[in-house]
DNA sequence: GAAATCATACTTTTT
DNA sequence: GTATGATTTC
């Protein structure tokens, strides 16, 4: 089982000696090793039901099992409990949420439903009190949304996470813990539960009657990434050590690219002391040539505290990688697409290229020159489907098919009838949540009202008698002239409802269809249609954030410049800024031989299709990409951008050109556990 | 008083 | 292409 593994590989896989740290640099095998020490344990004896394994994607999770199952057997595919933490704590809350008084019949609200609703109770908060509401500026929704789970996800009181993160929202402090509190009385009774109410929620079963089944669930507990993970999910880790499992983390604390969501490095550089472990360090990279590795080392020398790794390659040297200057976008464009073309004439299949950027709209432009020279592509990240409107109305016919008491959706979907805004919408909403429902809504909206109730409610019919297909197929019945009237662009969204369609037809129930949809979005285009051309050859472009644990023989890295990487919206303080080194990290360590970054020299901000758009900007190099960093690179460009290039040289730091600036417990004891916070 | 309509501004990364 | 705010209409 073993023969694959180098010695370093092995011992991580083998190790038996209690709590394990694997720092697994880029490309050293993380996935190998980890799937071997799974096999390892099974064939060690230990049940597959009693191992946890808990990964950042349902596709990473399935990917290890798989491959663990190939090696060791015993059915570890089907047997194993694997996915995120929240996707587990969701299928332990469907189980046990009676423990803690949850109905496991809750919804789960994704980020913008918490949004949503947050702005809703405020909102009634203000006609309560007969507030002004106009009379000063208010913390944005989203905003709202971020200081709550910041103060939930560290355990930091509400008045210094507004201090530390947000000081322009401090004059806002007493209105926000009013809203705090609304939103979570407003959660429970609508049994509504938001991203970190699941871990929460897991963490509270800890303390239930559940507690003896699901502390000492698990003999082995084994967490992929865990430099992306929070406070919140190493205490959860630290409850399941408490209950007599062996926890092995695996990461490397110099690919932790998600601080904006509140994961914390000191999870990783703290985990040897916190549980007592062992740690091993994979530092031969197995992946990238010598000249790729040469380059990502040099942009992570200047970079302060980590576990000390420089990793070395075991491959045979090929070109260095190419930093490429272009005099604009179109010209970047034209570069990539002339480069992809070669490679692919010279053998290297589409599939084994990539394309990088930093914000989904980076290849806008790409794609447009991709669908002109017919060249196919799947691009991840960046993915707004569930978040159209169109979409959203139709979840939310369908959430109240599946829990009647969900305030929120009921509030959107009311709004669809003619006549009805916002503020009969938050009036009608709390009476709906029973069979009541139909007098009062009829009451008051007359036979609108009546054909809205028996659309919700043929859908719940639908979805218990027949299956979720049935429950979709009676909710665009009534909805699907509404989107029409609605809304422009037509046709382009009732394709979308027909992927959902197709997709719900697809589940197993209608409460299933919609779980997976929150814990799990579609992260390609077209991903929710299922994989249609599978012997197809298609080019990747992806976020760098999607690109993670990936890897292709050619990587092209976009918009390498200051403003972009690192983002202006990043700047904000030391720690932003190393987590964007780290993202070029990652881009660049996911080449195996070769590495291409563009820098062009001008490009266009904001939105291409708005006036905006013909406003051009100056950029700079990335700063990352220092004289020791360009030094390991060959550098080329077309010639009006190779001569500006050459012009800075010398010139101190890169682009002497001075830019413009760019534009522009049981829950119940968790709950007072939060209050306690919003101080 | 509430809804519809028009005008304006903004748009990172994601479980 | 969406969200918000001001203005007009019901």
């Amino acid at each position: 089982m073993f023969g694959q593994l180098t010695d370093q590989q092995q011992a991580a896989a083998r190790y038996d000696g209690g709590h394990l740290l694997i720092v697994a640099g880029a490309g050293t095998g993380k996935t190998t090793t980890l799937a071997a020490r799974l096999a390892a344990l099974v064939e060690r004896g230990i049940a597959p039901e009693r191992i946890l394994l808990l990964t950042f994607s349902r596709r990473a999770a399935a990917e290890l099992v798989q491959r663990a199952d190939a090696l060791a057997g015993h059915d570890i595919a089907r047997r194993t409990w694997a996915g995120t933490f929240h996707a587990v704590a969701n299928r332990l809350l469907r189980r046990h949420g009676w423990a803690v008084g949850l109905d496991p019949g809750f919804t789960i609200l994704d980020q913008t439903d918490a949004a949503d609703l947050l702005a809703l109770v405020r909102a009634e908060l203000h006609a309560h009190h007969g507030t002004r509401t106009t009379d000063r500026r208010r913390p944005k929704k989203e905003t709202m949304a971020a200081i709550l789970s910041r103060v939930v996800t560290t355990s930091t009181p509400l008045s210094v996470v507004l201090r530390e993160s947000f000081p322009w929202c401090a004059d806002d402090h007493d209105e926000l813990r009013a809203t705090f509190e609304a939103y979570t009385a407003r959660k429970r009774s609508a049994h509504l539960v938001d991203y970190d109410d699941l871990l929460l929620g897991w963490s509270a079963l800890f303390r239930s009657a559940a507690a003896a089944t699901v502390q000492s669930q698990f003999d082995h507990v084994l967490v992929d990434e865990y430099q992306d993970t929070n406070a919140q999910q190493a205490d959860l880790l630290q409850a399941l050590a408490a209950g007599g499992a062996t926890v092995t983390a695996v990461g490397d604390d110099a690919q932790a690219i998600y601080g904006f969501r509140n994961a914390t490095q000191r999870n990783i550089l703290e985990f040897p002391d916190r549980f007592g472990a062992g740690a091993v360090v994979l530092d031969r990279n197995h992946r990238s040539t010598p000249s790729i590795l040469a380059t990502a080392n040099a942009v992570m020398a200047e970079t302060g505290k980590r576990h000390a790794k420089t990793l070395w390659s075991t491959r045979h040297d090929g070109p260095r990688p190419v930093l490429v200057a272009c005099t604009d976008e179109a010209a970047q464009v034209t570069a990539v697409c002339a480069r992809i073309l070669e490679a692919h004439e010279q053998g290297v299949a589409l599939r084994d290229q990539a394309v990088l950027f930093r914000t989904a709209h980076h290849s806008d432009l790409l794609e447009l020159e991709l669908a002109a020279r017919r060249i196919p592509y799947v691009k991840f990240g960046g993915l707004r489907v569930l978040e159209a409107a169109h979409v959203k109305d139709l979840l939310c016919v369908l959430r109240i098919a599946a829990n009647p008491r969900d305030e929120l959706a009921w509030f959107r979907v009311l709004q669809l009838i003619d006549g009805v805004g916002p503020a009969t919408a938050r009036r009608l909403a709390p009476g709906l949540g029973d069979d009541s429902g139909a007098e009062v809504l009829a009451g008051a909206l007359g036979p609108p009202g009546d054909e809205m109730w028996e659309a919700v409610a043929g859908a719940r019919r639908a979805a218990r008698e027949t299956g979720p297909g049935a429950a979709v197929e009676r909710a665009r019945a009534w909805l699907d002239h509404r989107v029409e009237a609605r809304y422009t662009n037509v046709a382009a969204r009732v394709a979308d409802l027909d992927e959902l369609t197709a997709a719900a037809s697809r589940a197993a129930s209608l409460e299933q269809f919609l779980t997976g949809l929150v814990l799990d979005p579609p992260s390609a285009t077209g991903e929710l249609a299922g994989p249609p051309h599978l012997d197809d050859d298609w080019l990747t472009l992806s976020t760098i954030h999607s690109a993670k644990g990936a890897e292709w023989h050619s990587v092209h890295v976009l918009h390498v410049t200051d403003g972009n990487i690192p983002s202006d919206l990043a700047t904000g303080d030391d720690d932003a800024i190393e987590e964007e080194r780290r993202l070029l990290y990652v881009a660049m360590t996911r080449a195996r031989d070769r590495l291409w970054c563009y820098v062009p020299l001008r490009y266009h901000t904001g939105l291409a299709r708005t006036r905006l758009g013909d406003r051009h900007v100056f950029a700079q190099r990335s700063r990352f990409l220092t004289a020791a960093v360009v030094a390991t690179m060959d550098t080329t460009g077309d010639d009006a951008a190779a001569a500006a290039t050459a012009a800075r040289k010398g010139s101190g730091r890169p682009g002497a050109v001075q830019p413009e600036p760019v534009a522009t417990a049981p829950l119940a004891a968790v709950d007072s556990v939060v209050a306690s916070l919003l101080d």
